[in-house]
RNA sequence: GGCGACGUAGCCAAGGGGUUAAGGCAGGGGACUGCAAAUCCCCGAUCGCGGGUUCGAAUCCCGCCGUCGCCUCCA
C-alpha cells in the first residue's frame, strides 16, 4: 500500500523492514480523561493496523502512557493524590473507552515511571557521546551536535531562533536544546541517576521505550500533527544520536486534528474546548464515532458538530440494516467483488477511508435493491460485514435496551397485529406511537412486524 | 516573523489538468404501505476572489481574502 511519510513529504510504498510491522503510536498523558480528539487518533491507528493485518502483515503495536509530566504532577498536587493513583484511574478509564470503541489493544503499553533504567541508560550514552550536557541539575540534548536536526519537521535551527522561548534562568547552551532529564525539585517525584536525582523529560520516554520494545528501525511511528515538532523531531535526534544509525523510524504517520466549529482551534484539554469521549460514546455509539472520523481523510483536519455525528449515526444504521436484514431466496445473487475491489484500492491509497466507505455504501444500496427484489444477499452481506470489520465497525445496534422488556414488546406487537387484522388502525397506531415514545421503533413488513431500539 | 495546511452543494466530506465533480446526512417528488417506518427510483454544486499557463483548470502558477496547525503542554 501507499502511505504518506511525513519524513519525505511524499507517498511511499509501504513494506516493513522485517517480517512484522513494528508500529509505535504516541499515547495520552494521564492527567485527565480522553476527549473525542484522542478517539480520532486511536481510531485512525486502529484502522491502519487492522488494514495491515488484513493485508497479511503481522503487526507489533506499542503505545505509551505518559505517567510522569508537568500536568500530572500539577494535577496530583491540586487533588492531593499521588501520580500513580491518578495514572491508574486514567488507564482504567482509557481501556474502558477504547474497548467500547473497538480499538484493538496494543501489545505493550509502557510507562516511563516503569522504564527509568532504559531512559537513564539512553541519557547516559548521549552524555558519553557528547550529544548531551549537564547544566543546572538538568541534562539537555545539544541540538547543534546533531546536523540532521529539523529533518522531520522541515525546520532549521536558525529559523527556530526567531520564535524560541528562552526562560530566564535556563542553563541551556542553545535555545533549541531540550531537556532529557529534569533535576529533582522539591515536592516532585524523582529517581536516582548517575547525573543526579530527577525525572525524565517528555521526549525521551518515547525513544527509550520504542527502542526497547520494538527496536530500530521502527516501521511506523505515529501521532497527531501537533506532535511533529518538537516531540517527534526531538525523538529522531536523540534516538539516531544514541544508536548512531538512521532512520529511527522509516515511516512517520501524522493525522490532522479535531476542532470545534465555534472554537476553531484544535480540541485540547488545557483549552477546555472539548467533547468528552464518554459523553460522545453514550450518545452516538462506537460505529457512529468511527464513521464520523473515517468519513474524512486522516491527514485532513476534522470539524466536530452535533449534526455531523448525528449524520454518522444515521449512516451507521443504514450500513447495519443492509448487512443484517434477511434477503430472499431467488437468484441472481449480488456480486460484491467490484465493491470489494474499490474498497481495497481506496485503502491501498494512503488509507483513503472516505472512498472506502463510499464503496461500502454503494454495496449496501445494491444489497437493498436485491432484497427488495427477493434475491439472495447472504454472500454480499458477509463481504459487507468483513470490509466494515476492517474499519472496525461492529454493525451492531448501539442503543442498549432491557432484555426483560422484550417479552412485553413482543406481546404488544401481537396485540397490535390483532387490532390491525380487525382494521382497528387508530388503536394499532397509538401502540406504535407509544412504543416509539418509549424508545422502540416498529416496522411493518410483508414478513411481519419487526422492532429495534430508537437511536437519537 | 519562520515553517506547514485548508477554503468543493443546507451540513459533513472525496476528487485534484479532459470523468455525468464520490459517498453520507438533511430536504423535495414518486413507488411500496391501511398509515408510518425501512427500502427503492428521481432531483441539487462549476469547486473562496482576481489574474496567468494550457487546445482544455475545481485540479498547475502568482496575488489577494478568510481559517487552522506548529514554533510552549498537546492525539
Amino acid at each position: 500500500m501507499r502511505l504518506y511519510n511525513t519524513l519525505s513529504r511524499r507517498l511511499e510504498e509501504f513494506v516493513p523492514a522485517g517480517d512484522e510491522v513494528r508500529m509505535y503510536v504516541c499515547g495520552p498523558n494521564l492527567y485527565a480523561p480522553c476527549h473525542l480528539g484522542h478517539a480520532m487518533s486511536y481510531i485512525i491507528f486502529d484502522v491502519l493496523r487492522r488494514y495491515l493485518e488484513f493485508r497479511g502483515y503481522r503487526v507489533r503495536h506499542v503505545q505509551n502512557f505518559t505517567d510522569i509530566e508537568d500536568n500530572i504532577i500539577l494535577r496530583a498536587r491540586a487533588t492531593g493524590r499521588t501520580i500513580q493513583d491518578l495514572a491508574e484511574e486514567h488507564i482504567d478509564l482509557f481501556f474502558r473507552q477504547m474497548d467500547a470503541l473497538g480499538i484493538q489493544r496494543a501489545h505493550h503499553y509502557p510507562r516511563p515511571t516503569q522504564e527509568i533504567d532504559a531512559i537513564v541508560d539512553m541519557v547516559r550514552v548521549l552524555l558519553e557521546k557528547g550529544y548531551a550536557y549537564q547544566a543546572g541539575g538538568d541534562v539537555y540534548f545539544r541540538v547543534l551536535s546533531f546536523p540532521d536536526y529539523g529533518k522531520l519537521s522541515g525546520r532549521d535551527v536558525d529559523s527556530l531562533m526567531a520564535g524560541a522561548r528562552v526562560d530566564p534562568g535556563e542553563a541551556k547552551e542553545h535555545p533549541a536544546d531540550f531537556v532529557l532529564w529534569k533535576g529533582a525539585k522539591e515536592g516532585e517525584p524523582s529517581w536516582d541517576s548517575p547525573f543526579g536525582p530527577g525525572r525524565p523529560g517528555w521526549h525521551i520516554e518515547c525513544s527509550a521505550m520504542s527502542l526497547k520494545y520494538l527496536g530500530q528501525p521502527l516501521d511506523i511511528h505515529g501521532g497527531g500533527q501537533d506532535l511533529i515538532f518538537p516531540h517527534h523531531e526531538n525523538e529522531v535526534a536523540q534516538s539516531e544520536a544514541y544508536s548512531g544509525r538512521k532512520p529511527f523510524a522509516r515511516f512517520w504517520v501524522h493525522h490532522g486534528l479535531l476542532r470545534l466549529p465555534d472554537s476553531p482551534e484544535k480540541m485540547t484539554r488545557h483549552l477546555g474546548n472539548l467533547v468528552p469521549l464518554d459523553e460522545a460514546l453514550d450518545r452516538f455509539g462506537p460505529d457512529a464515532l468511527r464513521l464520523f472520523v473515517l468519513g474524512s481523510h486522516y491527514r485532513s483536519p476534522l470539524t466536530y458538530s452535533e449534526e455531523a455525528l448525528a449524520a454518522a449515526r444515521a449512516g451507521a444504521r443504514r450500513l447495519r440494516l443492509a448487512a443484517t436484514l434477511e434477503g430472499g431466496e431467488r437468484g441472481p445473487e449480488v456480486d460484491p467483488s467490484p465493491y470489494r475491489e474499490r474498497f481495497l484500492a481506496a485503502m491501498d491509497d494512503d488509507l483513503a477511508t472516505p472512498q472506502a466507505l463510499a464503496a461500502l455504501f454503494d454495496l449496501a444500496a445494491e444489497i437493498n435493491r436485491a432484497r427488495d427484489e427477493g434475491r439472495r444477499t447472504a454472500h454480499a452481506q458477509a463481504v459487507l460485514r468483513e470490509l466494515a470489520g476492517v474499519l472496525g465497525l461492529t454493525l451492531r445496534e448501539p442503543t442498549p435496551y432491557r432484555a426483560d422488556a422484550v417479552p412485553f414488546i413482543e406481546m404488544l406487537i401481537e396485540v397490535r397485529q390483532e387490532l390491525r387484522s380487525q382494521r382497528l388502525y387508530a388503536l394499532a397506531d397509538s401502540i406504535r406511537a407509544r412504543l416509539l415514545e418509549l424508545g422502540i421503533v416498529l416496522e411493518d413488513t410483508p414478513q411481519g412486524t419487526r422492532w429495534r431500539p430508537r437511536e437519537d
